[in-house]
This record gives structure tokens, sequence and C-alpha cells, in this order.
RNA sequence: GCGAGAGUGGCGGAAUUGGUAGACGCGCUGGUCUUAGGAACCAGUAUCUAUGAUGUGUGGGUUCGAGUCCCUCCUCUCGCACCA
């Protein structure tokens, strides 16, 4: 007898996972290198932003993760799996004025911390392709990919009104303000006019669109949002000329069939036309009264509630060129400057906006379609009609169906030269003029007398400067720093100035993806043959809060770099898998709701092992999970019973070994054995569902240790039992890979776990030889019997008939029907 | 308001094509061993007026049979939100 068995003592995950992990990162097991001979799989995680240390949602994330990459490794993959840090940002810049340092420093020594935190969960990263973004042997490429997509007209500079918010002092991306809140601060965003930079990405939305079906490994939910997101809408554009004058308002509707039934015309407060249309006139002063009126409500307003419709009479009117019909312009609070044109034709009669406004200021009501079995009267519509139907007061288009008419009425506009067919995109172009200090210089040239010019290729990488003291002033942005500003035009050669805002950070996180297959190509953004092997990523797995930004700007971004020759694939993700969030006390786990749960405690305390199938064990990846402390010790509990039954197993010949025939026990075992690897497989194969897979390995563990009890007369043989414990090493090596290597050899196997293959299943073998079959009269379970399994319907049905309690429910009545199902039940009807 | 998803024990969650509701785990109850246990092991654990009946948010429907399919309504979560 061993001491170990004498004292089972408790597993000492602490050295053992150090021992693993310092293992396998000398053998560099998880180094991927390109073999075009050998089937890739390219998974990857969201990379973090290096806030410090890491959290339980990054927990959850690089667990599932690395259970994807570990099993395609024993499936025969060629894997890759690599992490790096999204790492410039505004904390960095508050963080480092709050500690008197560097943005630099700060966010080197985070990413340092978090490194070491991420290798003692056994994450199996190819750690020789980190790369932070802001370093420049990586921003270096982005701003080289920014000037040949500024050649290609995909980057250009105007002014606009932008989203600016004071607290972070910078301009954010529509996608970046959330119900007119900056996403990051929670400040109100105001609006500025400022120069900046664009990225075309409208110049996409058709295809970004288009390809969301073909993205069939998208949860429907994200293709649905960034549908949504973009916001196609097709219908006429048509101008109304203006009475008394040469000009003419623009109209966008996607209703051209109810273009009859307009009866005034309402445009933004902000309309370009408004000036024109009002001045000198006696009622100026009221209607510029009135629009101050309505802009300061929109700025005090909750965005939650709808406001009550608000116009005013410019005194003004306008002419619709279908009906020659003489139309009054109001200015109407709901109408948005920066949708469409500005300007909506009001068809009270079928938009419910209109006829709330029609009724209010007594404007006539005046129904064009008619739905099929309905008869509009304006006098008592309690609401507008939307619906498609017939159309009548409509001239020559009287009699036509809705979708025919608005064909004819666009083809109508188009041969009259008054209007033509246009499709409208919600989507904006995005802006990436950040007024920071720490992001990738914009790299390009402002010259008196040559304009805008790009950097020189040769000239790059434009490095933000570091050669200050630590100070607050740090953190100045570029524009108060002569000495990187001033530079000479590459044209002329006389004093000029640089670009002096740094860019979004979605920028660096658009492509890094694609830069971890070859993230030390030195004379390219992208080496052509590693991206052509790795490439697209398989599987991509973070939170859903990056449905739209981040996953929209990286679709974007491949389209582009596809148009500049670098890649050759449409979509950089094939498959997505949003994991839901970390809750605790039915919250978000959050520093503010003091409710988080710090993941160094739970490794100190438990291991990594234990904390990675906990958070795999709790929930499927895509729910919320439900932070629990005792279902942590649970899954402790459960890997600290395998510990103690392979050491306190002799793996001596048992009595069944000395049998020629496989005992019952065996059967019993090997079936269990095979429906396990046959669930396990399904589970991680469908839908990555680990929890169901876990609870399958629990119960032949279960099963194993049932026939193996010394008190019971029959055990199984030591082969049937060494083949079970092998099996639940290699299907639990992806969730507890120190533990199963650790294990493994404790029992003296050869080799390790990660090298065997996966373990196959066989039909015959997992099919039961006894059924539990259930008898049911008028569909209520009355009797439950065993039978073999090839046992047939009719002999069914007999042993039903015979079955004592079925008889008692029968009560002699005839059955009317009998209902067999092999293998399942039988139910009789009386 | 629009769009998407979800409602199952005390809790997290299971249930191929409609066919044993509650797998697995937590918690709880009782027991064994122990100086003790918050360790380990064994047994039990949906509810009730209990030979039976009732149970998957509500109410209806289809079916021999519904957590699963259809319709109604309610609640919750997420996203969008005066988009013409």
């Amino acid at each position: 007898m061993t001491t170990t068995d004498q004292l089972p003592g408790k597993y000492d995950f602490k050295a053992v996972e150090a021992r693993w992990q310092q293992t396998w990162e000398q053998e560099e097991i998880n180094k991927a290198d390109m073999d075009s001979r050998r089937e890739k799989y390219y998974v990857l995680e969201m990379f973090p932003y290096p806030s410090g240390r890491i959290h339980m949602g990054h927990v959850r994330n690089y667990s599932i993760g690395d259970v994807v990459a570990r099993y395609k490794r024993l499936r025969g993959f060629n894997v890759l799996h690599p992490m790096g840090w999204d790492a410039f940002g505004l904390p960095a810049e508050n963080a480092a004025q709050k500690n008197n340092t560097h943005p630099a420093k700060w966010t080197y020594d985070n990413i340092d911390y978090m490194r070491t935190q991420l290798k003692q969960l056994g994450l199996s990263y190819d750690w020789n392709r980190e790369l932070a973004t802001c370093d420049d042997s990586y921003y270096r490429w982005e701003q080289k990919l920014f000037i040949e997509m500024y050649q290609k007209d995909l980057v250009y500079q105007r002014t606009t009104t932008v989203n600016w918010c004071e607290t972070c002092q910078t301009v954010l991306a529509n996608e970046q303000v959330i119900e007119g809140a900056c996403w990051r601060c929670d400040d109100f965003v105001r609006p500025r006019k400022m120069n900046g930079w664009f990225f075309r990405i409208t110049r996409y939305a058709e295809e970004l669109l288009a390809d969301l079906q073909a993205l069939g490994g998208w949860p429907e939910k994200v293709a649905t949002m960034q549908s949504n997101w973009i916001g196609k809408s097709t219908g006429l554009s048509c101008d109304f000329s203006i009475e008394g004058s040469e000009r003419s308002i623009s109209i966008f509707t996607t209703r051209p069939d109810t273009i009859f039934g307009v009866t005034f015309m309402s445009v933004a407060a902000e309309h370009p036309l408004i000036d024109e249309l009002i001045s000198g006139s006696e009622i100026e002063q009221a209607v510029r009264t009135f629009i101050k009126e309505i802009s300061e409500e929109r700025m005090r307003q909750n965005i939650e509630e709808e406001q009550e419709k608000k116009g005013i009479f410019t005194g003004r009117y306008c002419i619709n060129p279908f009906s020659g019909q003489r139309i009054p312009v109001y200015i109407a609070n709901f109408v948005l400057a920066e949708y469409g044109t500005g300007a909506v034709m009001a068809v009270p009669a079928h938009d419910q906006r209109d006829f709330e406004f029609a009724r209010k200021y007594k404007l006539p009501i005046l129904p064009v379609v008619i739905p099929e079995g309905t008869d509009l009267n304006p006098e008592t519509m309690e609401e507008a009609s939307t619906a498609y139907g017939l159309l009548v007061n409509s001239g020559r288009f009287d009699g036509m169906e809705s979708s025919a008419a608005q064909a004819a009425i666009i083809a109508d506009a188009e041969q009259n030269g008054f209007g033509s067919a246009l499709t409208t995109y919600r989507l904006r172009d995005w802006g990436i003029s950040r007024q920071r200090y720490w992001g990738a210089p914009i790299p390009m040239i402002h010259c008196d007398s040559c304009g805008v010019l790009p950097v020189p290729l040769d000239e790059l990488p434009i490095k933000l400067p570091e050669d200050r003291e630590s100070s607050a002033g740090e953190c100045a942005p570029l524009s108060r720093r002569p000495e990187f500003f001033h530079t000479t035009c590459p044209a002329c050669g006389s004093g000029a100035t640089r670009e002096t805002d740094t860019m979004d950070t979605f920028v660096e996180s658009s492509w890094y993806f694609a830069r971890f297959t070859c993230p030390d190509a030195a004379d390219a953004p992208l080496d052509r043959e590693q991206s052509r092997y790795w490439l697209p990523v398989d599987q991509y797995i973070g939170g859903v809060e990056h449905a739209i930004l981040h996953l929209l700007y990286s679709r974007f971004f491949v389209k582009a770099l596809r148009d500049l020759g670098y890649l050759e694939i449409d979509e950089p993700f094939a498959n997505l898998l949003t994991q839901g969030m970390v809750i605790k006390d039915g919250a978000k786990m959050s520093k503010s709701k003091g409710n988080v749960v710090d993941p160094d405690d739970l490794i100190n305390h438990y291991g990594a092992d234990t904390v990675r199938l906990f958070s795999l064990f709790a929930a499927p990846p895509e729910r919320d999970l439900e932070w629990n402390a005792q279902g942590v010790e649970g899954a402790s509990r459960f890997l600290n019973r395998v510990y103690r039954f392979i050491t306190g197993y002799s793996g001596a010949p048992t009595a069944a070994d000395l049998s020629a025939e496989a005992s019952d026990a065996d059967r019993t075992l090997d079936r269990k054995r095979h429906q396990t690897i046959k669930k396990v497989t399904h589970d991680i194969e469908t839908n990555f569902h680990f929890n169901t897979a876990i609870s399958a390995v629990m119960e032949l563990f279960n099963t194993l240790a049932s026939v193996t009890d010394p008190e019971k007369e029959e055990t199984a043989g030591s082969e049937t039992i060494s083949q079970a414990i092998k099996t639940i090493l290699v299907l639990l090596f992806p969730m507890v890979p120190h533990f199963s290597s650790e294990m493994w050899a404790i029992m003296k196997f050869p080799s390790r776990p990660e090298e065997q293959e996966w373990p196959s299943f066989d039909e015959e073998t997992a099919r039961e030889d006894l059924l539990t079959i259930v008898l049911q009269v008028n569909g209520k379970v009355r009797s439950r019997i065993q039978v073999e399994a090839d046992t047939d319907e009719k002999a069914l049905e007999a042993c039903a008939l015979k079955d004592e309690n079925v008889l008692r429910f029968i009560n002699s009545k005839e059955p009317k029907k009998i209902i067999v199902i092999k293998k399942k039940l039988v139910n009789i009807v009386v």
C-alpha cells in the first residue's frame, strides 16, 4: 500500500498547474505554423483592453475559446489561437494623469500583469504571436493602410457637425452615442462643427447588408441588429417646387403610392431653405422664436419619451408635382435634419405622425389608399391607415394596387424629370478623428500651398512622441506639441503641419485578427500567403456588446483590404459565438455595484481548472451566467472525487479479469463510455454546450465508481476500467487541461492527453439492450416494464395487455385503439 | 411603438423528430465515520387533501399523447427608436 492509499489527501492544484504550464511553454505545444497539408482552424476570442486585471467576463470568454482550441487540436486540426491587446484608448490617459505616469508605461505594465493572469489560467495561446496595438510595429501598418485607403477614396476629410463629449474632450462616432450620451462616461453629447477624417463605410452599405445573409454561423440577433443599423430603405426622391421661388424642396418617401394624399409639407427646424422661405415676411420673428423653442426643447428632451407633435406655418406654399396641388409648408419638430433630406411630404391619412399633426393644426386628411374591405372616412378616422390597398383620388393611378402604383409613380417621376428611385441607408460614414494623445497618429500633412497630402510611405511610422517627462501635461494632444506637428511638405518642401488627431481605437481592432496570421511581417501589413491560409477566423467568440460597432467595422475593413489586394475573403468571421454576461445577485458584475468576484482570488483558492470547469458548467455559453460560490465548490469537489478515485485505484486484476466472458459490469461501463463519447462530441460540435458535455462525463464517472465499488459482487475488468479512465481524461482535457494531464501521468498511461486522438464511439456498443417501456392508458402513464431492446410491436402490445396496473385502468373495457412506439411506449385508448 | 430572445423544482440548468418532465450540479433533510467538521461516504428530496390527483408564465386549440406544434394574453431581458 502506498501512502496515498492511506491518506488520499487533496489534489495540489498549485504545484500541478504551475508544472504543466511550464512544460507546455517550454515545449511550445501551442505554437501554430502554417502547413498547407493540414486543415487549419482559427479560433479567436475578442482581445482585451489592458485595463489592469482580468475580470470574470474574460475568464468565461477565454475558457470557452480554449476548450474550442484544444478540442479542435485533438480532432487533428492545425489550430491558430492567438492573443493580444487592444491597447490604445482613453483610460490609459486618465490613469496616467491620476497616477502621474505615462500612458505607455501604464498600458505595458497592465499588459504584463494580465499576461501572467492569462497564463495562470492555462490558456493555450500561441504567445509568439502576441501583439499590442499601441506598439508602432502594429500601428505603422495601420497608417500605411490608412494612406492606401485615402488613395482609393475610402478615406476623406470634411467638416461636419460631430458628436462632442465635453468630459472626454473628443469626438464620438454615431455608434458610440448611446441614447444621446457618451458610451464611455455617460455625459451628454453635444453637437459641434469640426473638421475630421472619415472612412467611407457607406460605399459598402449594400454589400455589408447583403452578405449578412451568408453568415449562417452568426446568431440571428446580431445579423438583425446590423441589418437595422445599416437601415436600408427604398423609395422615391422627388422635388416639390416652392411657389414664388426658383428653388424646390427635396423629399424622400418609401410610400410613393400615397403621394396624392399629401396635404402639407413638413421640414426640419434646421432645414437649409428656411432662411430663404421666411426672411422678410411678417411672421419671420414668430417662426424664428418657434425654431429656437423647439431646439431648446430637444436639448432638454428625455430620449425615452416621444414628444408632442408641434409645428408652425412658414407662410409659404409648394406644389405637388403629380397633382399640381398647392401645399402649405410647415416647420415640424418631429422631422429629423440628419435623416433623408430633412423634409417630409406629409400624408396624414397614411402616416401616424402626419395624422396627429394634421388633427392638431386642422389640416385636411385625404385618404388615397384603401385597404381591401375597409372604408376610410377622414372625419371619423382615429389613426392613420398604413396598410397597402387600392389607390383612389390619385388621378390616372386610381384603381392600381399599392406596390404596382409605387413602381408606376416612380417611373412617371423619372419620365417627367422631377424625381427618381432612390435607396437610402441609415448607416453614416465612420468618423475616426479623435483629439486625444493615446492613439495612432493619422499620417497626413497639411501644406498651405499644396493642400492635404499623405505622409510619404518611407517615413512611416509616424510615432507618438514619448520624449517628455511624465506629468499630467504628457497627455496633451498632439496639437499642443510643436515638435510633433512641425514638418515639411513632401511635395514642395516648405513648412507644413502634421495632422494632430489620432484614430478611433476601433480602427486597431478592425484588422488585428488578420495581423495575427503574420504578426512579424516586416515589409507589409499582411503576408498574403499566411493570411490566405489562416483566414477567415473559423470561430470568433466575444460579448454581444460588440454586435454592431466592432463587428461591422471589421467586416468593412475586410472588404476594403480585399479591394486593396491584401485579402481574398469577403467576411472576417465565419462563425460567431456571443457569450452571455457574468452576473451576480441579478446584476452584471461591476465595480459600481460592488458585486465583482476577482479571478485571482478564485484561482488561488481553487486553481485554474476548477474556475474553468465551473464557468463552463454553470450555463450554456450564450446565456448569462449567474455566479454562485457554492457551484464553484461543486466543480472543485468533482475534480477531487476523480483525483481520489485515480490515486486510490490499484490497477490490480479483478475477479472479472479471470473470466473469459465480459461481465455485466464490463458491458454497463463500456456502454456508458460509448454513450458519453457520443453525447460530448455532439454537444461540442453542434452548439458548444459544454454544460451538458460536462454533466455527461460526470455520469460516466458515477458509473465507473459504481462498477468498481468493492462492496458490490461484480466489478468490471481492469482493461474496461482503464479504458473508461482514459476516455474521461481525454474528454475533460480541453476543459481542465492541467488536471487531466496530471491524472494521465499518475495512471502511467503512455504519452499525454493532448497527443491522443479524440475518442470515437460505436453505435452498437452504445445501444442499451434492456429498455424501459412506458405503458399508458388514455395517454396517462400507468406502468413501466423492462424489455429486450429488439422486442417488436406485437410483443410489446401483448406485454402491455398483460400488465396488472394497465388491466386495472382498462377496467375490462374494450380498447378502441392501441398505439405502439417501438423502444418507447404503448398507449391503450379505451 | 418596432425587432429579437426567454419564462421549467428552493437555485443553476436538462429533456434528437411531439412519446418516462426535472438529467447533471448546488442547496436542503436524515444517517455513517469522526474530538469536531463547513471534509468524505450512504439514503432521500416537484406539489397536494397521497392505492390517487396535479404539475413546464396565462387561457384556449390540434393530437392516442404537448415543456415541445398553432392561436390569445401576461411578464422579463436585449437591441432600435419620431428613419419619412
